[in-house]
DNA sequence: TTTGCTATTTATAAGAT
DNA sequence: TATCTTATAAATAGCAA
C-alpha cells in the first residue's frame, strides 16, 4: 500500500479518482471540522464532483444557506 | 515536539490559536487544491479567523465572487 | 503572522471484501 | 460504491526566530 509518492494530477482511471473523491472529501471536512474547533474559527467548504455532486460543510449557523448561495453562483 | 495526541477542543493561548490557524490553514488549502487536481472538483474553501478575519481558496473561475457572496452571508 | 526543525501523530493508496 | 487493513507518505505541535 502506498508505494510511493502521490503525484498531484488528474487520475484517470474513473473508478480510483472516485475512490480518492470520498476518502479525500472525508479528510478534507474532517481537517475543517478541527480548525473551526481548535482556532475558533469559522469554516466553509463546498465542492463539486466530476459528476456534477454537490457536497458541503459548515460549521457556521448561516451555513446551508452560504452554502447554496455559494453554490448558485459557482454553477453558472 | 508532538508529545501526545492531538485533543480537538479549543485552543485558549492565543499565541499558539494564532499560530495552529496558520499553520492548519495552509494545510487545509493544500489539500482543497489536491482534491480539486486529483479528482477533477470544483472547490471552495472560506475561514473568517477569530479576529474576523476572511481567507479563502478556490479553483474554481468564478471563485471570487463566489467567496464574497459566501461571506455576506457568514457574517450576518 | 509565517517559517524552519523534527519527533510523532495522521491521512491515505492499494488491495480485498 | 463504501468500508477494513496496514505500510508508507504527509501533516503538524511545540520551540525558536
Amino acid at each position: 500500500m502506498v508505494r510511493g509518492k502521490t503525484v498531484i494530477e488528474k487520475i484517470e482511471n474513473t473508478t480510483s479518482r472516485q475512490v480518492t473523491f470520498s476518502k479525500r472529501k472525508g479528510g478534507l471536512f474532517k481537517k475543517a471540522r478541527e480548525l473551526g474547533v481548535l482556532c475558533d474559527a469559522q469554516v466553509g467548504v463546498l465542492l463539486f464532483s466530476n459528476t456534477g455532486r454537490l457536497y458541503d460543510y459548515s460549521n457556521s449557523n448561516s451555513g446551508y444557506a452560504a452554502c447554496y448561495l455559494h453554490s448558485e453562483v459557482l454553477i453558472r
